[in-house]
DNA sequence: AAATTATATTAGCGTTAGCTAACTTTAGGA
DNA sequence: TCCTAAAGTTAGCTAACGCTAATATAATTT
């Protein structure tokens, strides 16, 4: 027997779940930008560009590997797996198109930017083709 | 100096910043349902609506209790402090906003109850209102 | 080449939020 | 009333993600 209070929580495991999410999808989605623009992904540029210290780029980067997403080695740069690759466009995109809609709607550049960053890993692939239909209107 | 890459970081400290108020935000929210639908708030409840443990909610209660947003004496229900209770009032305007909003841009009801959940948390003040006023077309 | 600076790693700590197992208290039924 | 079931609490564990301090390696400059 599967009741509304079960179906209920089950939502609010998933967002649980996608909070476990996040920080692989922030972090694929920076590596991939950092090779792209700058030839190559430095754990220093981790830590500047999402204001945390070197240790927690670290144990992060050490979860990634062990999840498959990420290949790294002392004292080298860090590299995506293919399975990291395929993350990081899904969530570029997505990023794209949340912000595009944020715009589109009529919210301001630095907000949209700011909420983007929150947003982006809470929207599920319907309402994403939906925020994608209204960005082509 | 404040460069580009600064300005960026700070968005993921406010995302990360944003992630600690959240079950506080879900906490409150479900205690005044709770409270306006059955007359009280009690441990079980809210372990059943989350699909949590009943010490998981325990020290979560505390914690809430620390922060000035619940009261609780043991083996009692729960109430919320008037600070707890503008936090629940402003939470569920905001969910209700956020629900409708994707409702309103056609997103089906049982993906939209999920994904408001989750996003409700990284609308900012500004979004929000973007999202009234659409409402309101 | 050696010294210095920049980068990366390790060790160890704190907080949040999950869990199970064991125990206490409260409430209800026999 | 008393006993049992439900609810709540405590202890102790895990994992993620922050931090500082100390150490190791790499890169650069003199």
């Amino acid at each position: 027997m599967i009741n509304e209070i079960e179906i209920n929580s089950d939502r609010f495991a998933q967002v649980r779940n996608a909070r476990n999410t996040e920080t692989a999808e922030d972090y694929t989605e920076m590596i991939a930008d950092l090779i792209r623009e700058t030839g190559e992904a430095r754990a220093v540029d981790l830590e500047k560009h999402f204001g945390v210290t070197g240790p927690t780029v670290n144990s992060i980067i050490r979860r990634l590997v062990r999840e498959g997403l990420v290949e790294s080695r002392p004292y080298r740069s860090i590299f995506l797996t293919e399975k990291g690759k395929l993350l990081a466009d899904y969530c570029k995109k997505r990023h794209e198109i949340v912000y595009n809609f944020l715009i589109k709607i009529g919210v301001n550049e630095d907000v949209a930017k700011n909420d983007a960053e929150g947003l982006e890993h809470h929207v599920s692939a319907e309402t994403l083709s939906v925020f994608e239909k209204f960005n082509k209107t």
